[in-house]
DNA sequence: TTGAATTTACAGTAATTTGTGAAATTTGAT
DNA sequence: ATCAAATTTCACAAATTACTGTAAATTCAA
């Protein structure tokens, strides 16, 4: 195969990062490789690109898929398996987005809902709780949302970022006419937290 | 110190995450315990309670600093330094946000920048830099939008938060009066994306 | 059903990361 | 300035993780 210096350091940047990202080298490079080229590639091209052996390969594409982040294909009339990144770059992102939380902040959120039923024993218990249930509404409130946010079309998602923090104008005209957004929601109403 | 069996089980579970997280094992129990702690702790005081090595803690603790998750005071009439995490979470969020940021995705932006200024060399690179592009413009429009988002007040972000989905009832209201907010904003208009 | 092509599992090795103790440095009270 | 308390650095050992080659398993065409 051969890459071009260009894909070249794109590839080498990803497998750096990847540590930093929860995944190692190899597995960077092999995403890299497989989200610049223009057709899906079997193991063998990887290998040979990237220069790793064939198992390498093997364990580093069941991993991108285990994260959703490659797909296999098949192309006709050739029985190996071909592999790709999906097109559209939200999709990626959402997806990515999704895995880590599923991944890194779900089992978290689950041991804090376990912790908040423990009965403390002693000062240090009740302080610790409290801290776990600030933390615990934090991941919940922040989860709903993305998940909320998530429903959203890539294009009005799009639009809600480009308009950033002109939100603010929108909550404060929501104050005043709270009524044209129905009646079941409840965040106006002064309960709020602690 | 001896940790009680609530604590203990949160500061393992940090332990666990840690690797998840980016950081190691160590350094997820420290941060965990000085979470839940009452008062601010001392390197010896967590080297006991954790069974780490005095070194180990230093180590951590550095990180932690450099992280800007944990603070360091100086306790009256004690020369040693002591530990504490920020009381507020929505501060701790933000600061764990804004530093994942620069260190996991400013790096990429800046690469990707860099390879977009390139002259493409065939086909296979002219490919690879649209896909560039592409994960450029989302990863430069997700990030502004989060710094614009940050300049809001934690209160205004918790409303935003609450309101969730029916944010697209704004902007669908927005499209039919465009004037109420002001003129500069240009997210209307129909050149859009690709 | 056979067998060639392909993928996967696994065991051994290489590389990296983590954690420790001892030594060096820094700090601040006297 | 001195000295003891406290912190940091560093070289090494231990543990973990990554990678390879080979062997086993699977797949699919004939």
């Amino acid at each position: 195969m051969n890459l071009t210096p260009l894909i070249q350091s794109f590839v080498l940047h990803f497998g750096e990062m990847g540590s930093h990202w929860g995944i190692n080298r190899t597995v960077g490079q092999m995403y890299a490789l497989l989200f610049v080229s223009e057709k899906p590639l079997n193991a063998d091209e990887m290998a040979e690109a990237l220069g790793f052996s064939r198992s390498n390969i093997s364990m580093g594409l069941k991993e991108l898929v285990s994260w959703r982040l490659v797909k296999l294909q098949h192309l006709p009339g050739d029985r190996r398996e071909y592999y790709s990144t999906p097109d559209d770059v939200w999709v990626i992102f959402q997806t990515l987005a999704e895995e880590r939380k599923k991944r890194e902040v779900d089992p978290t959120l689950t041991m804090l809902r376990g912790a908040l039923l423990e009965t403390p024993s002693n000062d240090a218990d009740k302080h610790a709780q409290a801290r776990m249930a600030q933390m615990h509404d934090l991941i919940d409130l922040t989860t709903s949302w993305f998940s909320d946010i998530q429903r959203l079309d890539v294009e009005t998602l799009q639009k809600l970022m480009k308009l950033g923090a002109q939100v603010q104008k929108f909550l404060e005209l929501k104050q005043k006419l709270p009524a044209f957004l129905g009646g079941t929601d409840s965040s106006n109403s002064p309960e709020s937290k602690d």
